[in-house]
RNA sequence: GACCCGGUAGCUCAACUGGUAGAGCAGCGGACUUUUAAUCCGCAGGUCGUGGGUUCGACGCCCACCCGGGUCACCA
């Protein structure tokens, strides 16, 4: 950036690097050893009220508050613990050291060292005896005014407040609101205890390939991309399962893996193109058997994580309650739909689709309609968490037939707060009849929908090596830390949202 | 993709039925050796998202476009 393009500010934020230099003091350092955090430090006063001066500490941290007196400066310095106020005195420091006190700005980071004492108005404080500028900010944080709280809280009086500026500048957004932190050490502790969760029941987590030859395992356009090397199109992988099978077949009875998949896709308050997906599986097994592990982690994961039984939908707490509602597919439909899917033809189905205010898709298969029908009709209904349960078969391509009843599929799905949160079959283990059912999928995409999975020879080729029966499920890992922390869109669970170049 | 809302100083926001852009905080200068949304005095800071158009005159009206949010449609 050249010198005409920056604000007033970072010019006088530049002057005063320069001056710091001019001082013979490097602005940007190598260390700082810290004796305490924020928060130890305040820790290490305790509630002492003799007027003593507590132990000498050595603390490091980004500026937040200066407020200047002359001769005395008070200052706040944040780390990820908390705030420590700093007092900064003209007779402790002597003029050099104080002088340099005049040339720092909010955001810059610094390193203190001196004794703790109370203040008269009773904030344990640092006398800083040494300063060091640790890093110079030469772009103002959007620090607004701030205030503690009794409860210890900060009361921000303005802040970052413009959601385009908090997802492309993350760092900002982070830096200057801990709380948002707060959200993402929550994820990370989501993680752990999913992780926690499997290992314990003796799964092995596995890593498959992202860049893929052929893609498979859901209904999704995928992402393409180039391989120069093999002067191929690969693809990046829209789910996990195709190869996870192929674990199974090789023996690892029970797998599971975590990473990322890719789907080419529009992007909303539910979905981010690039998504954070478990999917575990289980030999000898069925979908009953997965239901069952399915609740169990749920309610695991948020007890380890947020200490209770409570979710929270678009701020509104949600209780975990007793056992969940199972609810089969075509009785949803019947009750919130007002078909049966039994009876209705084609024609019925895209009358009842648009008498929901939706447009049936042109063209579209039996699948895809019955598809469509739940969404408009049954989903935002399962607020409460329900496993819907027996998918028509032709909506599960990659599911054994129920047994009893071949028209449906031994398939659930997992939905809270109106969106779907996991997915899961007794998973096809016939070769024949899932050759059949690509196959059958492969013609739908002749027939126009580029959506329908693809057939892998490799995959069929493992099957035909015998796959004992499994059971799998997949869960979407950003939408249960959206439940968890009640963040209301999937771009305040992802660090780094897609969103369009600046 | 459709519709609705928004984009003004570093941040948060004003600006009436069209009259030539303002405040708080942040910044700069000064005063102030226990303040904490410090205070007091002074100063500076803007291609009003972009490009056209209407008008004597546009931040405000019209058109197109860009970016974001929301709702809907589709995938988890």
């Amino acid at each position: 950036m050249s010198a005409d393009e920056r604000s007033f500010v970072e010019e006088a934020r530049r002057e005063k690097l320069d001056a710091v230099r001019a001082r013979g003091i490097a602005p940007f350092a190598y260390r700082f050893e810290r004796s305490h955090t924020a928060a130890e430090a305040l820790a290490a006063y305790g509630d002492r009220t003799d007027g003593a001066d507590g132990p000498a500490v050595a603390v490091a941290g980004r500026l937040v508050a200066l407020r200047g007196h002359g001769k005395t400066t008070f200052a706040h310095l944040a780390d990820p613990s908390g705030r420590l106020q700093l007092y900064c005195k003209l007779d402790v420091l002597g003029e050099d050291a104080y002088a340099l006190v005049g040339l720092l700005d909010l955001g810059d980071h610094v390193g203190v060292r001196g004794p703790l004492f109370r203040t008269r108005t009773g904030e344990v404080t640092v006398r800083v005896e040494q300063l060091e500028l640790l890093a110079k900010a030469l772009r103002p944080l959007p620090l607004g005014k701030a205030a503690a709280k009794e409860d210890g809280s900060v009361e921000h009086f303005s802040e970052l407040s413009d959601p385009e500026q908090r997802y492309r500048q993350r760092y900002a957004d982070l830096a200057v609101h801990p709380e948002r932190r707060e959200t993402f050490a929550k994820r990370a502790a989501v993680v752990r205890a999913v992780r926690a969760f499997l290992d314990g029941r003796g799964y092995l987590e596995v890593e498959t390939p992202i860049l893929q030859p052929l893609y498979g395992g859901a209904s999704a356009r995928p992402f393409v991309t180039r391989y120069r090397a093999l002067d191929a199109d690969f693809y990046l992988r829209i789910a996990d399962e195709l190869y996870l099978k192929r674990l199974i077949v090789g023996g690892i009875d029970r797998v599971y893996e975590i990473g990322k998949d890719f789907r080419n896709e529009g992007m909303d308050r539910l979905h981010n193109p690039e998504f954070t997906m478990l999917e575990c599986y289980q030999a000898y097994a069925d979908y009953g058997d997965m239901l069952a592990l399915t609740e169990a982690l749920v309610r695991e994961v948020t007890e380890r994580v947020t200490g209770g039984v409570e979710l929270h939908v678009r701020g509104t707490p949600l209780p975990l309650g007793p056992a969940w509602r199972r609810a089969p597919f075509l009785e949803l439909v019947a009750e919130h739909g007002g078909v049966d899917l039994r009876q209705a033809d084609d024609p019925r189905l895209r009358q009842a689709i648009a008498a929901r205010g939706a447009e049936p898709e042109e063209g579209a298969a039996r699948g895809r309609l019955i598809d469509q029908l739940f969404k408009v009709a049954v989903e935002s209904h399962l607020v409460a968490p329900t496993f819907v349960v027996d998918y028509p078969i032709e909506l599960s391509p990659l599911a054994k037939p129920k047994r009893g009843d071949p028209a449906l599929a031994e398939r659930f799905e997992l939905f809270i707060g109106g969106a779907e949160l996991a997915n899961a079959f007794s998973e096809l283990n016939d070769p024949d009849d899932q050759r059949a059912r690509l196959t059958a999928q492969t013609a739908l995409r002749a027939a126009g929908d580029d959506e329908a999975q693809t057939l892998d020879e490799d995959f069929l080729r493992a099957l035909e090596y015998g796959m004992p029966p499994t059971g799998g499920m997949g869960l979407g890992i950003d939408r249960l830390t959206m439940l968890i922390t009640g963040e209301r869109s999937i771009r305040d669970v992802v660090l780094f949202p897609a969103l369009r170049p600046e």
